[in-house]
Parts: structure tokens; C-alpha cells; sequence
DNA sequence: CGCTGTGACCGGGCGC
DNA sequence: TGCGCCCGGTCACAG
């Protein structure tokens, strides 16, 4: 599941692969074209499927950038600017090929819902297993409220203080920290990988209440938080299930956790524990996280 | 108006 | 072998 280093290392890989190329043709998938017909919006939101194949005919790709966990791509065509956003939800993966047959991988093979082709005769490919993942097509992020209220990036100068002020919102400080770290809009980009494991290398038990945590402690989780971050985009992410990077390859990181789908404590060797915190699962070790 | 809780979206993988 | 359920990032919507 792709979380903030995940999609760094897509943008990395994808963006000298695709920046200055021309998008000749777009082709959907037919789960996502029945979709609209049905009321839903699979993948492609706010915009009928054909419209969205149509629009992104003949523009140019200008930049791809990451926020958060969203990748956007800077678009243009008769001079006017477009922004895509992507965002990989559970599942979402990039290819570039020649031909959809290099994906070797049948669950990926299997998935397929974008194909861009390029001026270049190469073929740019988003395929969604669990189909989690969507597309916007936007002019600016102004369009799309949610992205407003993001936190700013995790290695921001700004982001710190930031942190420090939602924490002391009467809606985060009763909540337990690790829901209020995975919220993109206390923190950007931390998801359930990261904030399990920068919880167990503060000691700091899931379930704290935010409001009771130090403010020097909290700074310290901060920090945690930005060097795990930025260690595991060092790595080439984490594979924990279906991540994989544009060239198919899983990351590095997974085998640095030390909590995050744990059974035993590499501390102390007592046996880890599970709860539910905000809805998403939660492991760490009863003796050494408080 | 703002906060809180719940449902919806999915298929791989696992437990029974 | 087969079936049913669990899981999760994010948002929409109800209360």
C-alpha cells in the first residue's frame, strides 16, 4: 500500500520517463467506461469516462510532482494548463512499455483501467487491482476541496509547527495519536506503515491520548516521523503487498520494520499486540510502548 | 457551522 | 476445494 515514500519513488522513476512527451491517445478500461452508466465513478471522477480519453488527447506532459500522497501531472494543450491528479489508493501501479504483455505479473496484467499512448510509440499504463485508486482531471487543485486542506509536506520548514497547532485543536487533542498522525491534515503523507513504526521507536503506545503527549515529545515524534519517511524513500519504499515501482520491482524497506506487521517485540521479545485505532489496525509492544 | 460516525468502494488472501 | 470474511485510503453523507 503506497504511502508517502511509495509514491515518491513512482514520481522519481516516472517523471524523466514521461516529461516532455505527448499523450496521443487514451484508452480506458471497460469497468471504468460501465461505470458512469451505472451512477458510479470508477477511477475516473467528476467526469464522464469518454470525456476524460478525449480531454487528454494530444497534451503535452509538462511535470509530475508529488503531494502528499496524491502524484499530479502538469498538463498542457493549445497553451491552456491542465492538472491530473492520480492518486494509487490501495493498489495503483505505473508501467512503461512497449507492449501491455511486458507486465508480467497476471494480477497487474489483469487490472489494467489507463493506457496512455505516447508520441514516442510508448506505452504509459495505470493498472488498479482493488480499483481504490482515481483520476481527476483539475485546471488547479482549487477545484478539488480536500486538497486544500492538506498539511503542508512532511520537510517543510513549516510543517512542525503545523503539527504542533492541529495537535492542539479541540477535535485532535482527545483523539489517539497515531489517528491523529495518519491524518493528511495534521501530517502529510504518513499512513499506517510509517506511524506504527515511528510510535514504536518513540515508545509512545498507539492509543495516547494526543492531548497528554509533551510538546518536547511530540517534537521528537515529529522528527521520527520525517526520518522514517525519509529513510524508507531511500530504500525505494516498502513492498508490503501490491506496491511496485514503474520498472515492476518491490522496495526495501519492508525488511527494515521493525513493528509494523510484527509478532514478536525486537526489543524486548514479548509477544506484539493488535487494536483498532480509528479503523485501521494497529500493532505494537505492550512493554515497551506507553 | 463544525464535528463525529458510518458506509462505500474492491479483490487477494487467508481461515475454516 | 470452496466459501465467506477481513483489510484499508479517502471521501461523501447523515446525524
Amino acid at each position: 500500500m503506497p504511502e508517502l515514500p511509495e509514491v515518491e519513488g513512482v514520481v522519481r522513476a516516472l517523471s524523466p520517463k514521461i516529461e516532455g512527451k505527448i499523450i496521443s491517445k487514451v484508452s480506458l478500461s471497460k469497468t471504468v467506461i460501465d461505470s458512469w452508466a451505472k451512477g458510479k465513478q470508477c477511477i475516473v471522477k467528476n467526469m464522464e469516462p469518454e470525456e476524460f480519453e478525449t480531454n487528454l488527447c494530444g497534451m503535452e506532459i509538462k511535470q509530475v510532482f508529488r503531494r502528499a500522497k496524491y502524484i499530479f501531472i502538469d498538463l498542457e494543450k493549445n497553451h491552456e494548463p491542465f492538472l491530473l491528479l492520480n492518486h494509487l489508493g490501495m493498489t495503483g501501479a505505473w508501467f512503461i512499455v512497449q507492449h501491455e504483455d511486458e507486465i508480467v505479473e497476471d494480477k497487474f496484467r489483469k487490472h489494467i483501467h489507463a493506457r496512455f499512448s505516447l508520441n514516442t510509440g510508448e506505452l504509459l499504463i495505470y493498472s488498479d487491482i482493488r480499483r481504490f485508486g482515481e483520476f481527476r482531471l483539475l485546471h488547479s487543485m482549487d477545484e478539488h476541496p480536500p486538497l486544500l486542506q492538506m498539511a503542508p509536506e512532511p520537510f517543510d520548514d513549516v510543517a512542525l509547527n503545523y503539527f504542533l497547532k492541529q495537535c492542539e485543536l479541540p477535535k485532535y487533542k482527545n483523539k489517539p495519536i497515531k489517528e491523529v498522525i495518519m491524518d493528511g491534515q495534521v501530517i502529510s503523507g504518513c499512513g499506517n506503515i510509517y506511524a506504527t513504526e515511528a510510535l514504536f521507536k518513540m515508545g509512545i503506545h498507539p492509543n495516547r491520548q494526543t492531548g497528554r503527549i509533551r510538546k518536547e515529545r511530540k517534537i521528537q515524534l515529529f522528527e521520527a516521523i520525517q526520518r522514517i519517511l525519509q529513510e524508507s524513500i531511500d530504500m525505494g519504499g516498502s513492498t508490503i503487498s501490491d506496491y511496485r515501482n514503474i520498472n515492476g520491482e518491490a522496495g526495501g524497506m519492508q525488511h527494515r520494520l521493525k513493528m509494523y506487521g510484527k509478532k514478536i517485540c525486537p526489543n524486548c521479545e514479548s509477544n506484539t499486540k493488535s487494536m483498532t485505532i480509528g479503523g485501521r489496525t494497529s500493532v505494537y509492544c505492550p512493554k515497551c510502548q506507553h
